[in-house]
DNA sequence: TCCCGCCCTGTAAGCGCTTACCGGTAAGCG
DNA sequence: CGCTTACCGGTAAGCGCTTACAGGGCGGGA
C-alpha cells in the first residue's frame, strides 16, 4: 500500500485525524488512553499514527497540560582542562546525574542538561533560559549563591545537591557529617591514633564546610590532637592534596598519625605525595577519603573512606522535585545515610573477601 | 504518567504587560529585541520583568515559533557496572556531549539527553518521546538499527556519530581509516615491524568496523604479516583487551610484534597483561592505541595512539544538525581528521618535551 | 413502538507566545 | 496650517494539543 508520504512540513494530530477518518479528539484520547475508545477506532488510529511515524508535539502539549515533563540540570565543568586531572569530579558528577535520569525516567521525564564552566559570565541568564524551558531545576554544589537561587525560586521549583535548603528551594544531600564522625571515630577509637589532620576541599564549598566543621567536632568529642591551618586547604583534586602535603613537610612539620581527606581524590594525591616523599601508608600515617570513587578500592593501599550514595542521591533528588512540581509539596531538606567503607589506608588489615581483586584497569597502581 | 497538573501562579506576558502597563505585542518585542520600541517602552517592560522575574514559557515559545530550541542526545551507558572499568567509554561520550553543548550553546539551544541501558526494552518509544521534545536527535555510536534510524528520520533531523549516512539522516565521524593507516605506516615503515595483530572493539560497532577493515587494507599494502581470527576479539573495554592477550598466550600462539588495539581503554588492558606475563612493551611487543584518552600519556609506557578531536566531533555533529533544523541543508557525512601521537609504546624514545610530566592522578601506573 | 440513557465521538475553547496587520499620533513638507 | 510619511503600539489570529461540553446512535424498559 504505498502512500504517497507527506514530505511536507510538520506532521498534526490533525493528519492523523483525517487518515484515520476520526476526530483529533479521538486521536488524542487513544494516544494518551484517555476514555475508551471502540476497539475499531483506536486501531485506526494506531494505524495511522504507525503510517505516518506521528509523534506528537512536546511543545504543544506542554502548553496544554502545564507540564513540559523535563527538569534542568546544572552542573560546573571541571575547568576547560577536561583531560587533566579533574575526570573523577566528572565523573562523580556523572553519576548523580544517572541517577536523576533513573528517577526521571519513573515518571517520563527528561533531563535538560547545561554545564557552566568557571568563567562564564551569563550564568543566570543560561539558567533562566532553561527555567523557562523546564518544570522544575536541579543546581549541582556551588552553583548559585543563595540570592541567585532565590530568584531563581520564584521562576521554577528548585533543588539543590549537597547545600542547604533556603524558604523557597529543597535540598538532597549526604549525611557528611556522620560520614566524618564514623572515620573520626574508626581512627581513635579503633586504631587508637591520638593526632588527626583534615585535607579540606574547596573553601567555598557547603560539602567541605560541613565535613570541616564536623572534623573538628568529632575530633575533639573524641579527645584527639588536631593540626589545622590555612597550609591545610586543598581543593579537592589531586594536585590539591598533594601540595598540602609537600609543603606541610617542606615546613618542617610534623605529620599527625593520621590525615583524613576531603574527598577520594584529594587523598589519591596526598598518598602519592607521601609516597614520593617516602613516608608510608598506613603504617606512618594512615589515610582517608570521602565518596568512594571507583578508583578508591584499586589505589595502593586500597582506601579507606565513605561511601555517598550517589545514583540514590540523584535518584532522590528528582522525586523530591517531582513532589514539588506536581503536588507543591517536597521535603525541604533530605539527607541520605552514608556508609563507612574500611579498606586498608586506614591501618586495617586486608579484607580477605577481595584479595587480588586488582583488575586491569584505569587506575590501578603497581 | 503525566498526572500532575498544578500551575500554581503562573506568571505570563498578560502580567507583564498589565504591570508596565504597556501591550503583550510590546512586551514580547522588548524581550526578543524586535521593531525598535521607544526607550521608554523598553525600559518599563524591563523593570515590569525584573520586578516580577518573569521568565517566558518555553513550551508556548516553541509552539509559536516552531523551534523549541533542544537538541536530544541519545547514548548508551557502560552496563549497569557504573564503577568496573567502562569509566573511560563513559568519559569518552562526555567528552563528545560537551563539544556538543558548546555547538549548541552558540545558538541558545540547550541538550535532552537520555542514556539507554543494554537491556531496556522500550528504547524506540523513549527515543521517540525524546524527538517530540526536541527540533533534532543526536545519536551516539550503536544506538539504533538502519531501519530504526530511517522510522526516526521522517519524525525529526537525526545526525549519528561514528555510523554511516543514510538517505534521511546525516552522519559525524572521525577518519579511522587514515587513523589506523597512519598507525600502520609508522609501525611498519618508520620501526620496520614486519608482524601485526588488531585487537578489535565490540562487533556490531561501525566504528570498530572501519577500524578492522582499515587495519587489514593497511597491512597488506605495507607488507606487513597480520595475525587476525576470532582470539582477537576484544569489546572496547580493558577487559577485553587483557583477554585476548591471555587467550593466545594460553594457546601458546607466538605474538606479534605490534599490536594496534581498537581503542586506548583495549591497549591499557592489553599492556597490563602482557606485562602480567612478562612480556616487554615496546621491546617485545609494541602496542598502539585510539582516541587519545587522558590516561593514554600517563601510561607505562606511555601510548602511541591516534587523537580523535572529541569536543570537535561533539560541536560539528551539532553545526551539522542546526543546519539540517534551521535550513534543510547539512552535509549527509562528514568526516573530521585525526592526529597521529607518537609516544613511547610504539618502540621511539621518550619525547623530550614532556618528560616527567607524571602528576599525582588517577591512572599514574608506578 | 416510543422514550430514556448511556457511550462514544466531535466541536470548540483555550494554554502562553509571536507577529502580520492596522490605526493613531507626531514629525516632515509644501 | 493641512496633508503626507513614518513609526509605534495594539488587536487578533494562530502554533498543535488537551478536554469540557454537546450531540448522535443504539439498546432496553414500559
Amino acid at each position: 500500500m504505498a502512500e504517497p508520504k507527506k514530505p511536507k512540513g510538520t506532521l498534526t494530530i490533525y493528519d492523523v485525524a483525517s487518515r484515520a477518518g476520526v476526530s483529533i479528539a479521538s486521536v488524542s484520547r487513544v494516544l494518551n488512553g484517555l476514555g475508551s475508545p471502540r476497539a475499531d477506532t483506536r486501531e485506526r488510529v494506531m494505524q495511522a499514527v504507525r503510517e505516518l511515524s506521528f509523534v506528537p508535539d512536546g511543545a504543544a502539549r506542554a502548553l496544554s497540560n502545564g507540564l513540559k515533563e523535563v527538569v534542568g540540570v546544572v552542573f560546573r565543568r571541571g575547568g576547560e582542562t577536561l583531560f587533566e586531572g579533574e575526570d573523577e569530579t566528572f565523573l562523580f558528577i556523572d553519576v548523580i546525574n544517572r541517577g536523576i535520569e533513573v528517577g526521571a525516567q519513573r515518571h517520563g521525564f527528561d533531563l535538560l542538561i547545561s554545564s557552566v564552566g568557571f568563567n562564564d559570565h551569563n550564568v543566570a541568564e543560561r539558567i533562566a533560559a532553561l527555567a523557562g524551558k523546564s518544570d522544575g531545576l536541579i543546581l549541582h554544589d556551588r552553583m548559585l549563591s543563595a540570592v541567585g537561587i532565590a530568584r531563581l525560586a520564584d521562576m521554577v521549583p528548585i533543588v539543590t545537591l549537597a547545600g542547604s535548603p533556603t524558604s523557597a528551594s529543597i535540598n538532597v544531600r549526604c549525611d557528611n557529617d556522620s560520614g566524618i564522625r564514623a572515620l573520626v571515630k574508626h581512627l581513635v577509637i579503633d586504631h587508637g591514633y591520638r593526632s588527626l589532620g583534615y585535607v579540606s576541599g574547596r573553601a567555598d564549598s557547603p560539602d567541605n564546610r560541613t565535613r570541616s566543621r564536623a572534623f573538628e567536632t568529632a575530633a575533639a568529642a573524641a579527645g584527639a590532637d588536631i593540626d589545622t591551618g590555612p597550609a591545610w586547604q586543598g581543593n579537592y583534586s589531586a594536585a590539591g592534596g598533594a601540595n598540602v602535603v609537600a609543603s606541610l613537610l617542606d615546613a618542617g612539620r610534623k605529620l599527625p598519625r593520621a590525615i583524613l581527606c576531603a574527598n577520594d581524590q584529594t587523598a589519591l594525591g596526598v598518598i602519592h605525595a607521601l609516597a614520593q616523599r617516602g613516608v608510608r601508608v598506613p603504617e606512618e600515617v594512615a589515610i582517608t577519603g570521602f565518596d568512594d570513587v571507583s578508583v578508591a578500592r584499586h589505589l595502593h593501599p586500597p582506601l579507606t573512606t565513605v561511601r555517598q550514595p550517589m545514583l540514590d542521591l540523584g535518584a532522590t533528588a528528582f522525586e523530591v522535585l517531582y513532589d514539588r512540581i506536581s503536588s507543591g509539596g517536597g521535603t525541604p531538606d533530605t539527607v541520605l545515610p552514608i556508609e563507612l567503607i574500611v579498606r586498608e589506608s586506614c591501618g586495617c588489615p586486608p579484607n580477605p573477601a577481595s584479595p587480588a581483586s586488582k583488575k586491569p584497569g584505569a587506575g590501578t597502581g603497581t
